[in-house]
DNA sequence: GAGGTATGAATGAATG
DNA sequence: CATTCATTCATACCTC
């Protein structure tokens, strides 16, 4: 990453005030920061309520969070970007070239594909990319699927089996998941503090409520 | 959407970069809003260690590869893991060290960081190395992944073709989304969600970490 | 609303 | 290093 961009920093925007800056970076980490918090305590909230329905906790106190029976489940779903989606437009095309087989498109033809594309709508290099990324592995799985005329159950999930033949050294692995939460919002809306706490201590069971919707503040990405 | 002082905006940064803009008062409300998280975060996590203290959760296997059912946020199955993947931990320090700017570590440096890391999880020097490599790569070819701000009707073919690509400049649409955690200055700094909660896997119990900075992390006010 | 599927995206590893 | 592959995750959509 550059240094030039990764910092914030204090600018005059077209209205005179002073405001604070945020790069795409930043703002996607906020972004993600507070989507991660949201699911922790969503978690938390089922746990804990999962657990409740186990056993009685009348006398729980939870500090000084005592509210209305309120009721909501925490909702989820905070965010949601969606994700780039070809137009049938852009899908034919896609699938014109891909079709012509010229394998996989360099840097330079992501480049000219991209821009032919955006005549059609929104899409970036990236999109490009991946779409060939997926388009190649996805065919080929498919046609190894169909390859293998023996066998093969249906579903052989064995899951207890933590097989990790990795092919690798001595790699090994036994801390698990990191976070994937993705998440993403195209705007912020922040209720208060009281809103959102709102919990019921009901029977000990902690209800959070449901995240209102990002729909007021500002665009991450939507400008 | 007017150009209100209480809305975002774009501008152009002293560095030429397009950035996004927060008031004080978006700033404040989201520095409130994660605040209100951690709050949440915290006493969830109090209550669920009070009342783990009262239950046995024996049955709840929660070794290596077991996790508990709450921490299985995401959906993500614990069965899968044929790849490493690095602990929330060990992803830190490799930014670090990744940030400190040393370009190719050699294979000393290698070994030295693998045995650092592997106080934090298990790890390869293999690992690292690609990890690195994937890393320094990425970091050069790293686009806009964010959907377009736009909304793309995925069927309404309106191909309307006045899409500015409000992204970024022409030539160079390389900004960072990968994962996050550079910081270590007064900037915003996050700490990984694991960082934040770690649960125990010993006994169902379940700690969060003291909350790292909301205090100390986010400078709202001194900038 | 729980299941399944399709697919955009992320990323460890492999290959040149 | 530059690209590519393989696998996985997350989400949208679909069906019941």
């Amino acid at each position: 990453m550059e240094n030039e961009s990764s910092k914030e920093e204090m600018v005059t925007g077209s209205n005179g005030l002073f405001v604070k800056v945020m790069t795409d970076e930043q703002m996607e980490l906020l972004r993600r920061q507070i989507s991660v918090y949201a699911t922790i305590c969503e978690k938390l909230a089922e746990m804990h309520k999962a657990i409740s329905t186990h056993h009685d906790f009348s006398g729980m106190k939870l500090g000084a969070f005592h509210c209305d029976p309120l009721m909501a489940y925490a909702g989820h779903k905070i965010t949601s970007r969606q994700r780039w989606s070809p137009t049938p437009l852009q899908l034919q095309i896609l699938e014109r070239i891909f079709d012509e087989g010229n394998g996989t498109p360099t840097k330079q033809k992501i480049k000219e594909i991209t821009s032919e594309l955006t005549q059609h709508g929104q899409i970036s290099e990236t999109n490009v990319y991946n779409w060939f990324q997926n388009r190649r592995a996805r065919s080929k799985r498919k046609q190894s699927v169909s390859a293998p005329p023996n066998n093969m159950e249906p579903e052989a999930e064995t899951e207890t089996e933590f097989v990790k033949d990795n092919t690798k050294p001595e790699d090994n692995e036994f801390y698990d998941n990191s976070v994937p939460m993705d998440s993403t919002t195209n705007d912020v809306y922040f209720p208060s503090p009281e809103e959102l706490i709102s919990w019921s201590t009901n029977g000990g069971v902690l209800e959070l409520q449901p995240f209102p919707s990002w729909g007021g503040g500002f665009n991450v990405d939507d400008l």
